[in-house]
DNA sequence: CAACTATTCAAGTGATTACTTGAATATTAA
DNA sequence: TTAATATTCAAGTAATCACTTGAATAGTTG
């Protein structure tokens, strides 16, 4: 074959990938793959898609590469592929934000209070839990926080934050994170902890982001 | 609107740049930009497509921010919106190798003498460039060189690289390279020139990955 | 001004996509 | 074995996509 047609098919190898990033639910599909592996049914619910469309969109990303799966019983578990694919997220994500101008209003109408909040980076955030100096708080679903999470970290889901305020009266401060850089989890967290008068932060980013760092994870 | 809303339509967002990776036409001119601006004629030349559909094609581009225009004279010239669209290009190329077993494939078919042309890390190349101990060869099209190359290189296009050979008869090691680590040029080349008892290696990406490096250039 | 050129627009065609529905497959439990 | 369950497959529909063709637009040049 010519010099041509090897560019040409790589190239149509390439989009491969974009074509399965090109779809809003599969890329939800992926960020709930980030947190951890899942079945087919756990991701329907998740996604609120139907199994059968949720199977077909698996299968994509599977054709794609970005995803492999395991069988274990009736059910077939999906996972990420490798940690290059968080990192791809990443920068799709960095790409957006940087020069999709919707993709700023969004962030600035739902998420006003993003400076306010105060971000730490991942790298202090460990030195500062190492010291104990402060409170590690997960506010993903339990499901997601028993697939791997920052160490000593402690699970209150979002819904159950307000019953279980009275675990954090001991003056440490909070640093909430949950799925990533925009999952709005921990900015409600956080404020929600403040309007308590408890003192809290937000992680810069979230657990896929610290995993695929090399940053130490805990199960 | 709702916290789903807000999950949902940035996932959106972020698959308008998935579409505008899905297509290997798109692709291959996102290639041709990370060399350096050009206008639309001059990408439907090179791309072998036609004036009109190489248009469309650039406006999908620049509605997903990655790329960006300029207008002189009669020409419009659409440019990469910024390094990071570079490096969203080398993690995908980067994941496609790592995941889509067609690809290997493809590589090992055309370039299966690529681990024999000891590819030279970018950082290595430019501390012996700066020695004087390797002469830099740039193999792409000198539209391509002009818009910007590795300091000193010199450019022989593959097409003229035969005529030319006298150029290199110093004893000096060349290293050559092209448009990025698929790119087949630079690998002809390097062939090329050890065949005729030339001391050669290829870099190990190419141009615009040199760039996105921050490493220095030249016009 | 008119003639020329690069780019974009608009309309049409066949192919592909996302989703739904209902059936088929494979595994486990009774 | 049969019944139950998770997943996949297959077929159909409406919407979207890539590409072509020919016309429209906006600059430049004589």
């Amino acid at each position: 074959m010519s010099r041509q047609g090897f560019k040409h098919q790589l190239f149509e190898q390439f989009a491969r990938i974009g074509k399965a990033l090109s779809n809003a639910n599969r890329l939800e599909l992926l960020e709930f793959l980030a947190q951890g592996e899942r079945s087919v049914e756990s991701l329907a619910k998740a996604t609120k898609l139907t199994v059968a469309n949720t199977s077909q969109h698996l299968q994509q990303l599977r054709q794609a590469g970005l995803v492999t799966t395991r069988k274990q019983g009736l059910r077939v578990y999906y996972q990420l592929a490798g940690d290059e694919v968080i990192q791809l997220l990443g920068i799709l994500r960095n790409v957006a934000e940087g020069h999709l101008a919707e993709v700023e209003r969004l962030v600035s109408t739902y998420l006003t209070v993003k400076d306010k909040l105060e971000p730490i980076p991942a790298q202090e955030l460990l030195e500062r839990a190492r010291n104990g100096m402060v409170t590690v708080l997960d506010v993903r679903p339990e499901e997601e926080y028993s697939a791997g999470h920052v160490p000593g970290a402690i699970n209150v889901p979002l819904a159950q934050l307000e019953k279980q305020l009275d675990r954090f009266g001991d003056g440490k401060e909070i640093v909430a994170y949950c799925r990533g850089p925009h999952c709005i989890l921990a900015f409600e967290a956080v404020a929600k902890l403040r309007s308590h008068g408890i003192k809290a932060r937000r992680l810069e980013n979230g657990y896929p982001e610290w995993k695929a760092m090399g940053l130490p994870t805990e199960q």
